[in-house]
DNA sequence: TATCCTTACGGAATTCGTAAGCATG
DNA sequence: CATGCTTACGAATTCCGTAAGGATA
């Protein structure tokens, strides 16, 4: 048994049991993991892949178990690796952050800029992303830290931290019938188009079960990925706006209204997601806490210690 | 990066630091670890040994780290091959069970038995130690089980779980003086010399408590090991003997007579101690539950999965 | 001086890639 | 017949053991 031969059987599960794919994943000849997973199986005593001739077409009950431990295995070994790194390049390294629009235009520029400031020989990279995406891009663990409005608690490999809680606002031009009103309904808002989130995206979710609840049926002529896009549209008349608060700047928005939404619409809680189990550098730490000052390391480090269900601001 | 690395690493530590030692322990060269370890030094960027001239003389702080994540990858790694077995060779394989004397004389013969019958296939080996060699053998993944009275729940890498609660009784020749005391008090046990466990068996602790709490100072003139070597020189007449109420049996011990003494000293639990974070082959449950019907593998699952502090009964 | 780690070197074993073969959809 | 896994074989690499060297207590 090797690490190679462990690496071989994970992104094969991962490419869909695609060998010829999982090979060229990872640079290497297909042959050759053909004959490794063979050859693994051989010394576990157990078939991991279902073979219909010479096809691989599914897992099999001792295979399943087996991918799982595989799993551990390197995601212990990368954790070695990890820590080993902790002292070998204090403060230096690579910090991957997989987050969406709407953090990365409007949370995250301060973060960003104290973070470089207090660990200059750090190489920071942004993926911007869908929440869903960027679920994925942690438990593959090509990023180190996610941050999104959905979708992470929904993982059970990752632990999802409350950062913080944002509401919607509504925006309208200056001229629009609404700009003026006192405290906005929703029976108010579905008289116009509504120009809003995708549904993937920033608590779109909550904006559409406020709707349902009331039985209303709100017409969405754009659903956009970001913030700058909506208000752009809004801009031009398209129609009115629901964006997430942060994203209002009066004076950059200077043609724009922004009505308070609270009442209208669920809360959404912006979470920091991260692998559960996996090791983190003593800089990924230092940026969720820039971030979100009550996620403190120690906070951190006994969430990841509990078997854990997510938990709730 | 490699298993036999790992390995290596492990090893050296376990024997203190002598390369040499820990070679021929894994029917190796000793240049071949040297090697291998400063491999995976190199790798790592990190220095795991402190060396003085040629002298391996200590951990580094980052090889405190790198050991202890060293040992959780082999742990896994060593838990995917227990997984595999469990299907590759159901209701076969090896069961080691770790052991003091009074337990595999008094206690388990009915489990063994019971185990026998049902697990037919399986390898039983029993290894008898004193407390501390047992939670030492299962540490080092020697025995997958031990059962102890003294000494598990110390370890903070083992669980621990009650079995059951025991107490001690006085065992004295049928012409002895105290043979037909009604309530037998400390202060009549004082009076003679006594035959009972070494310091570290079967609750030999709570026996020294107990003259200490009173201010008595009992005369043992014979620490043994087992029980049957304390009634056999109680038969002898060299003193009164306190042992295990199990290991008294009316019918064999027909020489000696047992008095109560429950009410002495504080009443003992004997422990099933596992790995924390080993996998455990579904006979394993078994015998643990035929040992302690309580212990099933669903709590035993659950204690495991917990951060995990041990319990009492 | 005995113990113990490192370096050097040659042989053995393993790994890996290319090429060819064959089953599936 | 295109895709995708297996088998075969030769080359390259890695691993490992013996022998020699040097440091420490």
């Amino acid at each position: 048994m090797n690490f190679q031969q462990l690496r071989y059987v994970r992104e094969t599960v991962r490419q869909g049991l695609n060998l010829t794919e999982a090979a060229h994943r990872l640079f290497t000849s297909q042959p050759g993991v053909s004959r490794q997973i063979k050859e693994l199986e051989d010394e576990l005593g157990v078939q991991i892949f279902v073979r219909r001739g010479k096809r691989l077409v599914g897992l099999t009950e001792p295979g399943k178990a087996v991918v799982q431990m595989v799993e551990r295995v390197l995601q212990e070994a990368e954790n070695l690796k990890q820590a080993a790194k902790e002292y070998a390049e204090q403060d230096s390294g690579t910090l991957a952050v997989a987050t969406t629009h709407t953090q990365a235009r409007y949370s995250l520029p301060r973060v960003v800029a104290a973070f470089r400031r207090r660990y200059p020989k750090v190489h920071l990279l942004l993926h911007q992303g869908n929440p869903t995406e960027i679920a994925e891009m942690l438990i593959g663990g090509e990023a180190d830290l996610g941050i999104a409005t959905e979708a992470l608690e929904d993982y059970k490999q990752l632990l999802a931290m409350p950062a913080y809680n944002w509401s919607h606002c509504v925006v309208v031009p200056h001229d629009h019938p609404l700009a003026n009103i006192e405290r906005v309904q929703l029976e108010d808002l579905v008289k116009f188009p509504i120009v809003t989130y995708d549904p993937h995206f920033a608590g779109r979710s909550h904006i559409d079960q406020a709707f349902a609840a009331r039985g209303l049926e709100p017409d969405v002529v754009l659903a956009a990925i970001d913030s700058d896009v909506i208000k752009t549209y809004v801009e031009l008349g398209l129609g009115i706006g629901i964006v997430a608060a942060v994203a209002y700047d009066a004076k950059r928005d200077r043609g724009l209204r922004a009505l308070e939404a609270g009442h209208l619409f669920r809360s959404n809680t912006t979470r920091v997601g991260i692998r559960r189990g996996a090791f983190l550098r003593g800089f990924t730490y230092s940026f969720i806490e820039l971030f979100a000052p009550h996620l403190t390391r120690k906070l951190i480090e006994t969430s990841m210690a509990g078997a854990g269900e997510n938990y709730e601001l």
